[in-house]
RNA sequence: GCGGACGUGGCGGAACAGGUAGACGCAGCAGACUUAAAAUCUGCUUUCCGUUUCGGAAGUGCGGGUUCGAUUCCCGCCGUCCGCACCA
């Protein structure tokens, strides 16, 4: 289509969105100090910052106008507002990019940076420039090294050998997401687990705190809070020492973790991981057994997701003894379905009671023996089939622990364990240490010098600095490669040494970037003062992907910068809103393949067909967004071609803002619609005002002129409301009466109507200033090129007199079916309204003949006549 | 399998705290303006029934319940989406 050609009294968009957003730069409205005194109210707007990929695309536009709402709305309701942004700059890409088209990493990087910084600005948001940074900048990442070192001298930091995926091709760790079916996503090659020495954060020494302190982030979204809670997962259960009948390999006991000691007298069978330690050490002199591990690691990569359910087991021929009937003992067995990572790495099986162990036990033949009893079942005839009991019930078949409920019995059984030494209560904790150790160049170094001597020696005179000069020809660290980076003398002895040329995980860099934001250039990572005033984040927003490992990252993150007295504080983010994606139609030509929306034309009756060829095409699902389905739209185009203010009003106004929302031509071109016919309609306005200079304030208002400004007033209390709750589709459609309401009011030249229209106009741009701030300053300077910017103004008052109604319409209801309305005054009294409501012609008429036995009154809203059943 | 969320016209959605369901917009239809188109403006637009003005019935995934009155509360299903996935 084409683009809208400027006319007379037509808003030219392309002119002013550029001049606005230079005045508001030039007068520095959003600028803000790190240690404001000026006594305002304060309020941090953050959006996740982006990775400089490239270009922007519409989940950013997305993201960041719904905190550039947020941030201009708090502003006009006169708080200093801290609204920043920058950019996660390290991680993979850049190095790809080295890799296949020879550009450096950082130059790569700060290319996009300056790309996407221009269609950033481009959207018009409210953002304080000044503060920016890279967390590739050399500025930033020294600090992150210092805050490294304070951890590790606070002891939340540890190096230990741990199990990753391992690339044989491209010589790197793999997160578990880059494992695809067992191969690594780049070579392609089946990827092996292999034992590195590894730097961890001791995030797990604050589990417990992380997990309670959910509960107090009331602004945040329950689901997130859910899937923190599982995440973490506390458990309450029992470590249990068994005794093997014949120690092997040094290895005299078996230590398990279950949630229920009471079931011990039920067991049948021990069980150990496949990577448990007795189990290595078994499979040394056994082939067998060293065949079976091998066999359950190659199935547990490649094959879990096909075949989940298939538990398969090798019999030890170990045994050991029980500890409440050290007569007895039971076979350890190795078993796929016991994961090393959890617990201890070895179960005791009770098939009655756990589904796990009750389909092996079924595979193997092992006893079944039930011990808590439903509590409708009969302990002779009590028996398990297919189906494991695992509900309430009283234990039976156990010795001591007979007659006790599940939850005593659960107690009674630990505080034995514990008096005869083979056991304890423990609580367990499914959250694991954060590995931090990345094989990669572009990345954070982590900060420390291996020495022969001395061991791992903090490194001195941060920043530790990358390298420029590194080849990418060759598969592996770059780091590692480079010929003289990694050499230095040890800081303590003095000796040759050997820098870490591991660098950090990027979760590092954006678990604290929202401090530094509050004083972005101070001499160490955060300025005591400015992070004192300035956090928490007040409102943080961005997408549901990032539920768990960012934001819990950052919630550790700040507990630990707490502890080394960084911070004062320990919940980074006191509001959170989880954005929807942007979907988008997809379509397929003939051949099958994806086909762009621009070279797709849809017809009347829903079929498509391609543009040029004609052939036809077949509409797809409605999905996210992505590059490989081809149903991308690029926003630069969009704000080419229709404006900023467009593009931010039809994500505002197409669907509440936590849903996914479809992003569509016909949308847009709404949007667009409603800013032009916005622009015509005040310019009419303020044409009227300019041929006679300003009445003045009328005395009285005529009934039409009352009702106008009562629109006005109810749109500002509305819009408000909307805008508190993040209901910006409802904001949107207030606006949208007001300006019907604007547009049908009586056009006469009488002074209360010209002032009561100049009121509903100027209120108009008030009202759509935080979400089409370029629209608004241009609406503002129509009627009154004195007022000065919008942008530096109050949020407009409701006057309460004027939300009251003249008259309120009654419901009238026969039975609870409506029969009728009745107009009358706000505060009508039950009589007045039934004898108005009772004259109603159609309500006389259901009401004849019969005889009313109750009347229900709600004030200002209905009378219900309820009649006798006959 | 477990956990969570959701289900309202052709579509996106609205409905304070149980009180006129469908605001507002998109799409569509009809009309005005125009040589014509675009743009703009006006009207209609949940379904069904009745001769219209107007009135009636049904209707918020399905089936029950509480209530004078249920999109809203309770019970049981069905469906969609998301998260976790052998967590002992």
């Amino acid at each position: 289509m084409a683009s809208p050609a400027p006319e007379p009294q037509r808003y030219d968009f392309a002119a002013a969105e550029p001049r606005w957003q230079r005045e508001w730069e030039a007068r520095g409205c959003f600028r803000v100090a790190d240690s404001p005194a000026d006594g305002r109210r304060k309020y941090y707007v953050l959006e996740m910052f982006p990775y400089p990929s490239g270009r922007i695309h519409m989940g950013h536009v997305r993201n960041y106008t719904l905190g550039d709402v947020v941030a201009r709305y708090q502003r006009a309701r006169g708080a200093a507002v801290l609204h920043p942004m920058g950019w996660d700059a390290f991680g993979l890409p850049a190095e790809n990019a080295a890799r296949e088209r020879g550009i450096h990493p950082a130059r790569w990087t700060y290319d996009n940076i300056a790309t996407m910084r221009g269609e950033l600005q481009r959207m018009g948001l409210s953002i304080e420039w000044a503060r920016e940074f890279a967390t590739c900048d050399p500025s930033y990442y020294r600090h992150q090294q210092a805050l490294f070192l304070d951890f590790l001298k606070a002891g939340l930091v540890e190096r230990r050998e741990a199990w990753v995926n391992w690339d044989p091709v491209d010589h790197t760790v793999l997160a578990n997401e880059q494992v695809i079916d067992g191969r690594g996503w780049r070579s392609g090659a089946p990827v092996e687990k292999k034992l590195l020495s590894q730097w961890f954060l001791k995030i797990t020494r604050f589990a417990p705190d992380l997990l309670a302190a959910l509960e107090t982030l009331e602004r945040w979204p329950e689901r997130v809070r859910v899937m923190q809670e599982k995440w973490i997962g506390r458990s309450e259960g029992a470590r249990v020492r068994f005794p093997l009948a014949a120690p092997k390999a040094d290895i005299a006991e078996i230590e398990v973790y279950t949630t229920r000691p009471d079931t011990l007298y039920g067991m049948s069978f021990l069980a150990l991981a496949p990577e448990h330690p007795l189990a290595a050490a078994l499979a040394a002199e056994n082939p067998e057994i060293a065949a079976f591990i091998a066999e359950c690691r190659r199935l547990g990569t490649s094959e879990a997701v096909i075949e989940t359910a298939e538990k398969r087991g090798f019999d030890t021929g170990l045994r050991v003894r029980h500890p409440f009937l050290p007569e007895q003992s039971f076979p350890v067995w190795i078993a796929n379905f016991v994961l090393m990572e959890y617990g201890t790495g070895a179960i005791f099986g009770c098939p009655a009671h756990d589904q796990r162990d009750l389909d092996f036990a079924r595979k193997y033949r092992l006893p079944v023996r039930p011990v808590v009893l439903p509590a409708e079942a009969d302990a002779a005839t009590f028996a398990i089939a297919e189906t494991a009991y695992d509900g309430p019930g009283v234990v039976f078949n156990s010795g001591f622990l007979d007659g006790l409920a599940a939850d005593a019995a659960k107690r009674a059984a630990i505080s034995e364990l514990e008096r005869c030494g083979l056991g304890a209560g423990v609580v367990n904790w499914r959250l694991r240490d954060w590995g931090v150790s990345r094989q990669r160049y572009w990345g954070c170094p982590i900060p420390v010098i291996h020495c022969e001597a001395c061991g791992v020696v903090p490194a001195r005179d941060l920043p530790v600095l990358l390298p420029d000069d590194v080849s990418f020809d060759r598969p592996g660290n770059p780091l590692d490669h480079h010929p003289t980076w990694k050499h230095i003398p040890c800081p303590e002895c003095g000796r040759p040494a050997r820098r870490e040329t591991d660098t950090f995980d990027t979760f590092v860099d954006s678990s604290w970037y929202f401090a530094r934001f509050c004083s972005p250039r101070a001499e160490m990572p955060v300025a005591p003062e400015a992070a004192r005033h300035w956090l928490p984040v007040d409102q943080y927003i961005g997408g549901i992907e990032h539920a768990i490992l960012h934001l819990l990252y950052s919630r550790f993150f700040t507990r630990a910068m707490h502890e080394t007295g960084h911070l004062a504080i320990d919940e980074p983010f006191a509001g959170l809103f989880t954005q929807g994606m942007v979907t988008h139609a997809s379509y397929r030509g003939a051949d099958g393949r994806w086909l762009y929306p621009d070279e797709v034309e849809t017809l009347a009756d829903g079929t498509a067909r391609h543009r040029e060829t004609g052939e036809a095409a077949s509409v797809g699902r409605v999905e996210a967004m992505s590059k490989s389905k081809r149903n991308t739209v690029d926003p630069g185009a969009i704000i080419a071609r229709f404006g900023a203010d467009t593009a931010r009003w039809f994500i505002l106004a197409d669907n509440p803002p936590e849903r996914d929302m479809e992003w569509t031509e016909s949308g847009v071109q709404g949007a667009f619609r409603f800013i032009q016919r916005l622009y015509r309609l005040v310019a009419d306005i303020a044409a009227e005002e300019a041929a006679e200079r300003g009445p003045e304030a009328p005395e009285s208002f005529s009934p039409e002129a009352r009702a106008l400004r009562q629109a006005t007033h109810r749109a500002i209390a509305a819009v408000t409301e909307a805008l508190e709750s993040f209901g910006f589709n409802v904001a949107v459609a207030r606006i949208h009466e007001l300006a019907n309401a604007l547009a049908e009011a009586p056009s006469g030249a009488e002074a209360d109507l010209r002032v009561t229209r100049r009121e509903a106009a100027i209120t108009l741009a008030r009202l759509i200033a935080p979400m089409m701030p370029h629209l608004a300053e241009e609406l503002q300077t129509l009627l009154d090129p004195e007022a000065g910017l919008i942008a530096d103004q109050a949020w407009p008052e409701a006057d309460p007199a004027l939300l009251l109604r003249d008259q309120v319409i009654f419901a009238v209801q026969v039975m609870g079916k409506l029969r009728g309305t009745v107009a009358l005054p706000p505060g009508s009294a039950e009589a007045v309204v039934a004898a108005q409501a009772k004259a109603e012609p159609n309500v006389a008429k259901a009401l004849a003949g019969k005889r009313v036995v109750k009347q229900i009154f709600v004030p200002d809203r209905i009378i219900n006549f309820v009649i006798a059943a006959d």
